[in-house]
Parts: C-alpha cells; structure tokens; sequence
RNA sequence: GCCCCUAUAGCUCAGCGGUAGAGCUACGGACUUUUAAUCCGCAGGUCGCAGGUUCGAUCCCUGCUGGGGGCACCA
C-alpha cells in the first residue's frame, strides 16, 4: 500500500489524495486540517530535505553510526563516577530524542536506544559552530531519530554524554512524542504499542521475557531431539479441542473454512507418519469470550512424544517451564533459579518438583463426601445445586469438572498436576490403564489458572471413532463445542500411531505465569476493535 | 449475551445546567552543564457520535460507537 499522509482524514466530504504524489511534496491538503504540532513537524521536514543531499535530509537512508548507546554506555559508563571528564575516544550513536534542553549556546538531548538505554547529547556552540547549533535548535525535536558524532565524555553533574561535533537527523518524527512521565491508558497503550515501548520500561521486558522464553522452549525440545513442524491453521474442520471456532471462506475453493481452535489432530497425523518427537508453536483461534486470561487469538505449543504417556510428558512440561523459568532470570538477581518475580513484585518458586494430585480424590476430599467415576448425574447435580454450581448440558464429566473448579481449583497456586479426568469432557484421551471410568489425562494449574493439558494419547481407532461420535451427539444436543467425526484423522489412526504422550500449553499464559501479567500484557497487538 | 464504569487540548487528567481548565508538549523570546530546568510571552478543543429535555447541554435523559471492569462461556 502506498505511504501517504491522510492529511484529510478529519474531513469525510473531503475526496482523499491521490497517492501519485512524489513523497517530498507538500500533499494538496488545507494546512488548517493538521494540528499545529505536525504542521511545524512538516515544515522543518521540507527544510531539512531543501538543501539536502540524495540519502539525507529528513529520513537519509542510513547514518554513520561506529557504535550502540548500550555499547558506549557499557564502555565508558564508568566515566560517571568522575564528572567533567573527557575520554578521548569518539564515536558516532544514533537514537530517538526523549529529552530536550535547548539554551542559548549548550543543548542537551537525551538519545534513547530501542532497548531504553539513553545517552545524553551535547551541543556546544563551541564544538559545533553556530549554524550548526542554529539548525539543531531550529530543526530537531523531541521524538527525532537523531544520529550524533563526538567524543564520549561525562558531564559537569556527571552524565555520561557525547559532545557531539557533527549532527544529522536520522528521522524525522511528524507526530508528537507523548508525555514521557505519566503512563499512556490502557487503550492507547495497546493500539499503539510503539510507543508504549518507547515509553514504559516493563513493556519492553515484557517482549524480551517472551522472545527469551520461545528461545528456551525450543532449545529444550532440541536437545530432547524434537522436530518443529507447522500444520494448518485454515482447516475444513474444527477439532483438537473444545471450542467455538472462526469461519471464514475460501473464494478459491467457493467454501467455508475454520480457522483452528488446536493442531491436534495433524500433529497426530505427523506422528503416524513417524515423526516420533514433534511439536509446534503457533497461533490459535477461538470464538469466544476475552477476558485477563482468554483472548480470541493465542500461541499455543502442542508436542507429542511416542512412547511416553501422561507422566513422562509431564515430566517434560515441568523442565520446560523451568527452563523458561531459568531464561526469564538470566541477567537478573535471581539468576540460577526458578523463583520468578512478577511485575507486582511477587516472588513466585516454579522449582522442584510439582504436586500430582488426583481430580476425584482432591474433589472428594474438599466436597466432605466420596466422589467417584460411579457417582450419579443426579447425585451430582443435587451437590451442584446445593453448592450454587451451574453446568450448561450437564453430564457427569462437566459436573465433576465444574465441582472440581468450585472445591479446589481457587486453593491452588503452586504449580500443580492435576491428574485423571472423567471421560466424557476428553474425547481424545486414552482410558486409564487401572481405575475404571477416568482417563490418563493431567490439567497443570499455576497461579490459579489452567496452564497446560496432557494426555496419555487415545490411539485405538475404534475407540476414537466411538468418542467422536458422542460429540456428534453433544453437538446435537446443543453443544456448539463438541468436535465432529473427522473420517481423514481416524484413517491415519487406521494405519497404526505409536503410544504417545501429549502436551498442549498456551504461550501467552506461560508469559503469565512467569510475569504475572494479565494476557493483554503478554501479546504484542492484541485485538482491538 | 447481560450488568456497572468510562470518553474533555498532541499526552496525562481536573471541571461545571450559563458556553472550557491545569501540568507536560508546541509556538515566540532569554540563558554554555540542563536532569519533568527557570523566567517572560502566546497558541491549541464540534468536551466520542446522533437525537431529546431546557431560554440555554460538555454537564441531565435515550440510543449508538470505542475503552475498562464484573457475570456467563472458555484455555
């Protein structure tokens, strides 16, 4: 799409500008559209391209750079213990302008690195003559890119500094930096994430705890020999999981599609097809509610690994959030641990190894009764009524996992296994291979939300066949959730998959638990309206 | 889907049934060591949108839209 500034966009009856225009051109718009403070940012864009070689000007397609801010500021940072020293080196930084003092014949500026270091500028008449000090003064504001070339010195009051000889503008920002000491809103935050990095510390550690947790995550199923793959996120069925999905349609082939609520049932089909270790991050997509721990669009990571089951795979999802855990705190006084501290300042222990407790034995306890895969609908209806519970299409499944939620989900913090589910809410889950009426299925639970699931893979396709085919039923009755019977996964199914062990976690809640931020926080662009 | 709160200057926010305020930013000026400098001067708003009540609405009412929170559903 072609860059043009909407200059007229505050007019609706006015037509838009024709985008042919060359970029250095004052676009045809009445000036009293713009707001004063971009209308001068325009201005001082069209002088500093007048008299500008091709390459400079307002936005010079690269500048001398030697060095980083965070390189000199690693370098020479120590020149702050002795002010008013110069030492001797020069080099050429560029930054963004976040701070600006500008007096008769010394200015300051303060250049900020992408990473939030800053190094401060100084303009000296002395240094840099005085057209050069008349254009910085005319030309540079706050929220330039600004490229500066000079000796590293500290200050009089002891700020590690450049005394900059030679000047340029690296690019040129139209649009006002907002106010640097008080927090953008929530909204403005999210929209326009930009500037929240620019502005607000934690915003940026919260996009490198992430990068450095996928990192993590991917090491550790490399050294386990894992493969990434990625599978389909536009698929003609939805299942994997129990979801509401987004449909959308294929103008290609004239049909609806669904974006996927889970990769489940292909890396399934990858695992048929022998690829023993396998697993993928990527996007999922639910047409549900969004709240501080939902949100429509999520990363989540799914593995399998053969001939392994439920246990073993939880053994490898504890190592991996450990890992991640381990990551999250290099660099930081905690590094070496597993306790990480959360933006409210808590400190919160994801070491050693995590409780494995049973969904019926933990259920029965906390309901003062025995609570078993035998016990009735209607008895179990009578505790929910009893306790207030509501369950939308009660079955015993959802029943006992609504109790379960009700009793004993809100008591846990520490990271915990929850293990063995009912059959019916886990159409995918092989049957327990001793206790009659459960499934070898585990819930992780931290902080209070659910942050992982893992099976003991169902691989009789007889069986499978028989559970989907409940869902059909479910879905019949009403269930906008239930999966259908999907003949291309039982196929593969038919041809023989290996026992296995299987894990899905949502990324964006790992992020959670290692930040304690809310969901919002951990994604980048979240969806907005 | 339901309920509550919310929308005022570029940013963050006050405010009031009688027609708009602050700080920062911006603009003009002074200042060679500033740290949200200081001093002088000066701009900037369809008070989210559309209706209604009223002599008069940014304020009260209704609807809509965006945002936040809670409930329901969900991971």
């Amino acid at each position: 799409m072609p860059i043009h500034l909407d200059l007229a966009s505050h007019d609706p009856e006015e037509p838009a500008p024709m985008s042919d225009q060359p970029a250095s051109s004052t676009p045809a718009t009445s000036e009293e559209d713009v707001f004063e403070q971009k209308r001068v940012r325009m201005e001082k864009r069209e002088k500093l391209n007048a008299g500008a070689e091709l390459g400079g000007g307002a936005y010079p397609v690269a500048v001398p750079v030697t060095t980083t801010i965070p390189a000199v500021r690693a370098q020479w940072g120590h020149l702050e213990e002795t002010p008013d020293t110069a030492s001797g080196a020069t080099v050429g930084v560029a930054g963004r302008i976040v701070f600006q003092r500008n007096t008769g014949k010394l200015c300051f500026a303060s250049l900020q690195a992408g990473d939030g270091t800053r190094i401060q500028a100084m303009v000296s008449l002395a240094e840099v003559g005085e057209e050069s000090l008349a254009k910085f003064k005319e030309l540079v504001d706050l929220g330039d890119h600004l490229f500066i070339a000079g000796e590293v010195i500290s200050s009089r009051r002891g700020e590690l500094s450049i005394m900059v000889t030679e000047w340029q503008m690296a690019a040129k920002a139209l649009a006002p930096l907002p106010n640097m000491y008080t927090e953008l809103n929530e909204e403005t935050r999210v929209r326009q994430r930009y500037l929240d990095l620019i502005q607000r510390e934690q915003a940026r550690i919260n996009v490198v705890t992430r990068a450095r947790t996928m990192e993590s995550l991917r090491k550790t199923f490399s050294e386990r020999s894992y493969l990434e793959v990625e599978t389909p996120m536009l698929q003609t069925m939805h299942g994997g999981a129990s979801a509401r999905p987004f449909i959308t349609h294929s103008n290609a082939f004239d049909m609806e599609l669904y974006l996927r609520i889970a990769p489940e049932l292909y890396l399934k089909r990858a695992v048929v097809g022998g690829l023993e270790r396998v697993f993928e991050i990527n996007r999922n997509f639910r047409n549900e509610g969004a709240d501080s721990t939902h949100s429509p669009e999520f990363a989540m990571l799914e593995a399998y690994e053969t001939y392994t089951d439920y246990n073993g795979i939880a053994d490898l999802t504890q190592d991996l959030i450990q890992n991640a855990a381990l990551a999250a705190n290099v660099g930081s006084e905690r590094e070496g641990t597993h306790v990480v501290k959360w933006a409210d300042g808590t400190l919160f222990d994801l070491g050693g190894n995590w409780d494995r407790i049973s969904m019926y034995g933990t259920l029965s306890e906390a309901a003062g009764r025995e609570i078993t895969p035998e016990t009735s609908v209607e008895d179990l209806l009578a505790i929910a009524d009893a306790e207030g519970v509501e369950v939308h299409l009660p079955n015993h499944g959802k029943l006992v996992e609504e109790l379960w939620e009700h009793f004993v989900k809100d008591g846990l913090t520490a990271p915990t296994f929850v293990m063995d589910f009912p059959v019916e809410t886990s159409p995918l889950t092989r049957h327990h291979r001793s206790i009659a009426g459960v499934v070898e299925k585990w819930d992780l639970y931290i902080r209070g939300f659910e942050l992982a699931t893992g099976y003991s893979e169902l691989i009789d396709p007889v069986v499978q066949r028989e559970r989907f085919t409940q869902q059909a039923a479910e879905a019949a009755r009403g269930d906008v959730e239930a999966m259908g019977v999907d003949e291309e996964f039982l196929r593969a199914l038919e041809h023989g998959m290996p026992p296995a062990g299987g894990m899905g976690m949502g990324m964006d809640r790992l992020l959670m638990a290692l930040t304690g931020l809310g969901i919002r926080e951990t994604i980048l662009f979240p969806l907005v309206k």
